[in-house]
DNA sequence: GTCATGATTATTGTATGCAAAATGCATTTT
DNA sequence: AAAATGCATTTTGCATACAATAATCATGAC
């Protein structure tokens, strides 16, 4: 009884959140692409919504680092450079060397489980060319040990740091084809967790992400041109 | 000429970001109390403008932690609990540390020049009994290591961090009488930066942010009384 | 032809209005 | 007395209206 009262509240999130979701969504994908305008009345008619939850999502778009507004200019979907990659990059080299640290020590038993599935559920999506369904799955499997890590605050800061390189992954993931690095990769960290082998884990996703940056960074180029 | 300018487009700030600017002071400085309502059209008044950029404000305060909104029910300043406090801290961790560590390698002269001069410059506050004064000039001098790190994200997510625990610091601080102690880690940290000696200044960064975290513990468990 | 200039339009910034939901309180019911 | 009900009030959510600024384009001066 009570419970479903609750997924009521659920379905009907203010507008707000819901155009918030959905631009953030359009952004990761590539439709709205790095340095396109986002204005106000467009989306607005777009979205089927007034102006009013537009800019407040706007808002929360800028301050996830994913939107960039000009006073009186308006907004437009944040581009990166290559030095804002390289920065992002050491920030979150630091910070999944902590969390595959703090997984290593505390993971359980069915996160463990969870792991092994979200591993073979990505290995799945690899097979097959559905791109964002790929880059689902992996971020499943990454998410499940920042789960293990027990840290909500690292949790949230990783997710965003990734959600900036992956709006360019996504575009050039198309053809990009040597994913079973990436699988092989995948295996070795959840073998060194199972293991509890911090050096092992740490120097994994360290090469993970070296392996990550590349193809960003030639997204990156291409854009800026 | 064109200086008087720029300082004119300065002074006509968007009022949503002004509103921000003022919520956030308050939040940081205390004088918005963990837990308190932020209620739009109370703020509207107080603040003499309409409930429109109030709104975009707190949107704002919310992605930057500083606030959190309950759908239909409203915003109120955001509490932080002593796992949260855990939490922050381990990360604030992995993130000062590979921050001195880039500062070590990539100081400049003039850097350090600065550096020198909010040392001197957060002594003479901590002689002094005005918290406010105190607590800024330990932030100038922080900030000046952030911005030796020649990372801009690195230094934007460990700001906001610092943030968060600073609000209840200041609270704190007030009888807190053993700044010594502070002044004398700085001085620990100036030395070891001049010598670009990465172990040594990345531990007493770690004994700094300790020392820190008992004082905000503190904190923390009175309010939730 | 190029650069100014000014009118026109598009777009953002802010205020206000109205509907819906939450809250508080008195009254009733059990 | 405690719980439930209904009504008045407060507050949020969203839409709209109006003002201010920026962008566009056409016109005219050189």
């Amino acid at each position: 009884m009570k419970e479903e009262l609750e997924l009521n509240m659920n379905a009907y999130l203010p507008l707000r959140d819901v155009v918030f979701l959905t631009l953030r969504d359009a952004i990761l994908k590539g439709e709205l692409k790095p340095g396109e305008r986002l204005m106000e009345m467009h989306l607005a008619d777009r979205l089927g919504v007034s102006r009013t939850p537009i800019r407040e999502a706007i808002r929360m778009l800028e301050k996830e680092g994913l939107a960039v507004t000009i006073p009186r200019k308006g907004a437009q979907v944040a581009k990166m450079t290559e030095n804002d990659l390289e920065n992002v990059l050491e920030v979150r080299e630091a910070l999944e060397e902590l969390s595959a640290k703090s997984a290593c020590r505390k993971w359980t038993e069915p996160e463990l489980e969870e792991l092994k599935n979200a591993t073979i559920a990505f290995e799945k999506a690899a097979e097959g060319n559905d791109v964002r369904d790929i880059v689902e799955k992996d971020e499943a499997f990454h998410d499940i040990i920042y789960k293990m890590a027990r840290n909500d605050k690292l949790m949230e800061i990783v997710s965003n740091l990734r959600e900036q390189m992956y709006r360019y992954r996504y575009e050039y993931v198309k053809d990009y084809n040597n994913y079973s690095r990436l699988v092989e990769e995948h295996e070795k960290i959840l073998e060194g967790l199972m293991r509890r082998d911090i050096d092992y884990v740490t120097e994994v996703m360290h090469l993970h992400l070296k392996n990550q940056v590349n193809a960003v960074r030639e997204t990156i180029r291409e854009q800026s041109m």
